[in-house]
DNA sequence: TCTGGGGTCCTAGGACCC
DNA sequence: TCTGGGGTCCTAGGACCC
């Protein structure tokens, strides 16, 4: 039996924080707790994560700050910028600490992971509600468990164990009332499900399948045929049979991607060479720290989905040799796009997409269309220098701004980096 | 005035080869 | 004259996830 089936009697938990970045944002300001707290996304633009009080108050993910900001002083409601060095930091404590209590363990998004159980009903009650105990003493976030033979009954025991408090975050199938699972799939839409969205969803009702237990009882070669091997997946999963692999069996990285929305509209060539710039460089950071080169770029960019016109012009080139050198991703960046964007459109976000990876270690193959040796070497040392100073500490050309561009990103409510920064450690007395 | 970002997997279709 | 068909590789686009 392979690692992502449970074996004889073995079990899989699906443990996540609830609002992970709103919980985050607790654990170093006590005083968010029992407020309404909402966590922003980049540039402040829209609610991204809510706690369990501002969601009373019909606060949905989604929503744009500017539409909230006039009613939260009546309602109290808090808002934070997102903190994604604090919340990666936090994630990798909680990720550590869960190991402890699998026999095996997938971390499968920064909040939440699948872990290996072993033993009978009694004992994987017991080691669900340990888990919690655990990562709410040891790091101080709440979490939810949920138990069952398969990672999408697994995704729906926690799902049921977030919406009943008496079950005090833990829920596994194993342990509930005969016929209570099946009850409450009979009630829950197909969409409710991990792996069905709104699309599947819509045709799925189309053909009479509404509810989770329609799901399970259709016949898994007609689902195939009809929608896909995924769906089919699902359909069997439901059923006891474990086959979604697990992830760190899968391929490699396959993209490296940055891209962000402006505070204000860019519309001209010469500022979104200084996007462009900016931008790769960031990209060919990451591709550094993963040890990869990259043989594809993407740049795109976008109007207001909001407003007049739509344009995405977007752009792929073939570079000449697979690379992770800042000047040649951004000299391709900028030419790209240079290529496809329209003077006067007015843009509002950008990106920079890295394809075709491969590891930068091993020998150096031959690159006949490099740059000279000198423009390598300088790639590697703004690396190190980055790595020493900061991400902003060095830039090349008008990846170089000694001051913020006006299109930079805004973040009006950031709570302080806390485990990031030296100086921004919180101070304890004792 | 102001509406996120970073990923994955699968499928269909075209190019090309034998 | 006959106008095949299987295989691979690549890319674009769809759908989904958190």
């Amino acid at each position: 039996m392979s690692e992502d089936g449970a074996g004889p009697g073995g079990r899989i938990a699906l443990v996540d924080v609830n609002n992970f970045y709103v919980s985050c944002e607790r654990v170093f300001d006590p005083s968010l707790e029992g407020r309404p707290v909402v966590v922003l996304s980049n540039n402040d633009g829209s609610v991204v994560s809510r706690s369990a009080e501002a969601k009373r108050l019909g606060i949905k993910t989604g929503t744009p700050w500017f539409q909230l900001a006039p009613s939260a002083p009546r309602w109290g409601l808090v808002a934070r910028s997102s903190n994604y060095e604090l919340y990666g930091d936090l994630s990798a404590r909680v990720m550590e600490l869960l190991a402890r209590f699998g026999t095996w363990q997938e971390v499968y998004s920064i909040d939440e992971c699948f872990l290996g159980l072993a033993g009978d009903e009694a004992q994987l009650r017991e080691a669900a509600g340990r888990i919690r105990s655990a990562v709410g003493r040891h790091v101080g976030v709440p979490v939810c468990v949920g138990v069952a033979a398969t990672k999408t009954l697994a995704k729906f025991a926690n799902h049921v164990a977030k919406r009943n408090p008496h079950l005090r975050g833990v829920c596994s199938l194993g342990s509930m009332p005969p016929g209570e699972a099946e009850h409450i799939q009979s009630r829950v839409p197909v969409t409710g499900l991990w792996g069905v969205g709104a699309r599947t969803g819509k045709r799925l009702n189309a053909i009479g399948i509404e509810t989770i237990a329609d799901l399970k009882a259709a016949d898994p070669l007609l689902i195939r045929k009809r929608f896909s091997v995924v769906l089919q997946r699902t359909v069997l999963e439901l059923n006891g049979t474990a086959c979604i692999p697990p992830v760190d069996e899968r391929a490699d990285r396959q993209q490296v991607m940055f891209s962000r929305s402006f505070s204000t509209p860019v519309s001209t060539a010469e500022q979104l060479d200084e996007v462009m710039a900016v931008y790769a460089q960031k990209a060919a950071s990451r591709l550094a720290a993963e040890g990869l080169r990259a043989s594809v770029l993407t740049v795109s960019a976008g109007t207001s989905r909001f407003s007049g016109e739509a344009a995405f012009p977007a752009a792929t080139v073939r570079l000449p040799a697979p690379t992770q050198d800042p000047i040649a991703l951004t000299k391709a960046a900028v030419a790209a796009m240079r290529g496809c964007m329209v003077p006067g459109t007015a843009y509002v976000r950008a990106g920079v997409v890295l394809t075709g990876l491969e590891p930068a270690d091993g020998q150096e193959t031959l690159e006949p269309f490099a740059g000279p040796q000198e423009q390598r070497q300088l790639g590697g040392l703004l690396g190190s220098v980055r790595a020493k100073f900061g991400e902003s500490a060095i830039g090349l050309g008008a990846g170089g701004l000694a001051a913020p561009a006006a299109w930079s990103m805004k973040r009006e409510f950031s709570s302080p980096r806390y485990t990031g920064e030296w100086a921004e450690l919180p101070v304890v007395r004792a």
